[in-house]
DNA sequence: GAGCACTGC
């Protein structure tokens, strides 16, 4: 027994005790100004531990008393429930105890559950239900900075709560170039009397935790590049051959640069002399699938350089340990929308100074590392401080519709951190009525308007599904809303495959359009595929977005059943609505997307103002058709998109939509 | 002939 076996004896800490963090010496004072604000900004850099620690320190303080919660929010769902499964581990539950999370689709939370994390879309929609929020003593808004149209309506919300919840507790989690801001948003009352305010407290306060990150050395270029991509290729040859070990990440804008680069990339590579260490170079941009995302996560081999050439995903979204260089060609993809058109655009746009600092950021994760700017510093210093918010620049229909069914009728006086253009406001509220939403006093309709705020997809699609039953294709419906809410990502293209793939896909075709070919491929996938993900590889068909369809579907069924409306779906038996129902039915919402293919195969909108094309992956690209509705339009370089295409007939248009076209005629 | 990233009781 003389042996004394370590690994036996001792189990390895899963985590660093939490005082060793930076935050914990804050502890007091955090506590304290939680206290006695009813807002606390907190300026926290990465790796300061704020997400995982002010939570326990607010449940040993007490605000976790009579039944209340902490509630954690953040922009997305991976991040919400991650940090709720590492903050399990360091109290020592089982997540969905005392720490639990919840997202669509998933809540992993019970009655013990004292501190919950969530998304600011979710906690948005328990408003509807409990609009005070009142099971929750705290409720900390993580990744404000970003400034998400989520996280902006939620603020909002909050600080009308505020008024009325004096007792409550907001923490809000920032960047340093916007506490200010988001301080004065919340110490001024514009339209109350002067007696109602700072009743809980202090209006707010502000305050700094150091993090835990290593020195960046920031370099410029001496002049400005004109082919960013190829400054980009030499910059890492630049660096494999003169600095030290450490891998590189680098940000461009979309799949096409990516492609080209890691192909350039791999070609120089080759030439290296033999011996010397190699270069492993890999992509990173949403439209991967799972499995080919992972690879960037993989140890390169031995004398292995990794080069990951990624888009925006790497600047928040995923964090990749061991990047020692970064690469910064200071752009990025950013969707707008333009409320005269209806039209969203996607452009590569120049990043804005938090954004940079972000992505060098993501250098100094283990050890000191170098950013390098493929542009000068004068060009730096001209950017903006921050992107402009998502809320000034996008499809407000939604929004609009779930602060009407908040029970905030006057949306333009709505106290918006920063408001919304006018223009934005004004056209979906036109869209909103037009669907029959609101009436022309623009007041919510009930029960229409008040079920499309119910339902999880965009109100035009809402709309179609809550028709769906008077035209005897509602199980349809539900499939055709949640496979076109996968926005796309329905088939995967495997390398080298693109034949296979098109060929794949002409298997599900249906004539009249992209919409039933969903449809058929959705009801092959649950019947003849067994829901397998066999299937789907031999179909050339992502499994992850199939499965996540089935449960979108499921949800939307579950809503429409309680407002009385259930779909016949019995055992025996395809689904009986026929082709025309289902065209029909999607004129009912989607009247508004409708265009007339010209003889050169392009479309016109009903205006015939604006130049559409059918976008390659529909089945509309080189067929013939009359008149059609599509779901989505969307601007990149110099054309006009439009996808999901379904033939309809031009009758349609004036027997469900007369009132729209005769009010733009 | 081709789309950044997120997200919903």
């Amino acid at each position: 027994m003389a042996d004394f076996d370590l690994s036996a004896s001792f189990i390895p800490a899963l985590h660093k005790p939490s005082a060793l963090l930076p935050i914990a010496k804050h502890r007091e004072s955090l506590l304290y100004l939680i206290e006695t604000n009813q807002v606390t900004i907190i300026v926290g850099q990465t790796g300061s531990g704020k997400t995982t620690q002010i939570p326990q320190f607010l449940h040993q303080a007490g605000w976790c008393e009579d039944g209340k919660v902490v509630a954690v929010t953040q922009p997305r769902r991976v991040a919400a429930t991650t940090v709720a499964i590492r903050v399990a581990e360091e109290v020592g539950c089982e997540v969905g105890k005392e720490v639990g999370f919840s997202i669509r689709f998933e809540d992993v939370t019970s009655a013990a559950t004292r501190i919950k994390f969530l998304t600011d879309g979710l906690l948005i929609r328990e408003a509807l239900v409990d609009p005070l929020l009142s099971r929750y003593s705290v409720i900390m808004v993580d990744e404000a900075h970003e400034r998400s149209i989520s996280t902006d309506i939620l603020l909002g919300l909050l600080k009308k709560i505020l008024k009325r919840r004096p007792e409550l507790r907001v923490v809000i989690s920032s960047a340093t170039l916007q506490a200010e801001e988001f301080l004065n948003f919340f110490s001024t009352h514009s339209d109350e009397p002067k007696s109602a305010q700072n009743e809980g407290g202090n209006a707010g306060a502000i305050i700094s935790l150091e993090g835990r990150t290593y020195p960046i050395d920031i370099l410029y270029l001496e002049s400005p590049s004109e082919d960013y991509v190829e400054k980009a290729v030499s910059t890492v040859f630049e660096i494999h051959t003169k600095e030290a070990g450490g891998d590189i990440l680098l940000f461009l804008t979309g799949r096409e640069e990516i492609d080209n680069a890691v192909e350039a990339i791999s070609e120089r590579a080759a030439d290296l002399r033999p011996g010397a260490q190699s270069i492993l170079v890999l992509p990173l941009y949403a439209g991967l699938s799972t499995e080919q995302q992972m690879y960037v996560f993989d140890e390169p081999p031995e004398n292995t350089r990794k080069v990951i050439v990624s888009t925006n995903i790497a600047e928040a979204s995923v964090t990749i340990d061991g990047i020692v260089y970064v690469i910064d060609s200071g752009f990025v993809k950013l969707r707008a929308f333009d409320p005269k058109t209806g039209i969203e655009t996607l452009t590569a746009t120049p990043v804005s100074k938090a954004a940079a600092s972000q992505r060098a950021g993501r250098a100094g994760r283990t050890k000191p590392g170098k950013c390098f700017r493929l542009y000068t510093e004068q060009n730096f210093q001209a950017l903006p401080d921050a992107n402009i918010p998502e809320i000034q620049r996008t499809n407000l229909a939604p929004f609009v519709l779930q602060l009407k069914a908040l029970g905030i009728d006057n949306v333009v006086r709505f106290d918006y951190l920063t408001a919304p253009p006018a223009e934005l406001l004004i056209k979906a509220t036109e869209l909103l009525y037009s669907l029959g939403a609101l009436d022309e006093y623009a007041k919510l309709t009930r029960p229409l308007g008040m079920r499309m705020a119910e339902l999880a997809v965009e109100p035009m699609m809402a709309k179609t599904l809550l028709t769906a039953q008077s035209f005897g294709c509602l199980s349809e419906m539900l499939t055709i809303a949640a496979m076109t809410s996968l926005g796309g990502s329905v088939w995967i293209q495997r390398d080298g495959e693109k034949k296979q793939m098109e060929s794949a896909r002409r298997r599900f075709a249906a004539e009249e359009g992209d919409h039933l070919t969903l449809l058929n491929a959705y009801q092959a996938f649950v019947s003849k595929g067994k829901k397998e993900s066999r299937f789907c590889h031999e179909n050339h068909l992502n499994f992850k977005a199939m499965t996540r369809a089935v449960s979108i579907r499921g949800q939307l069924k579950r809503y429409l059943e309680r407002f009385g409306i259930a779909a016949d779906e019995s055992l025996k038996g395809p689904p009986t609505g026929t082709s025309e129902q289902i065209r029909r039915c999607l004129t009912t919402g989607y009247f508004a997307h409708a265009a007339k293919m010209q003889p050169d195969g392009s479309f016109r909108n009903v205006e015939g103002g604006t130049v559409l094309h059918a976008h390659p992956s529909s089945l509309m690209f080189n067929r013939k058709a009359d008149w059609v509705v599509f779901h989505e339009v969307m601007e990149t370089g110099s054309k006009t998109f439009i996808r999901d295409i379904t033939k309809i007939e031009k009758a349609w248009l004036l027997e469900y939509a007369s009132g729209f076209y005769q009010l733009k005629s």
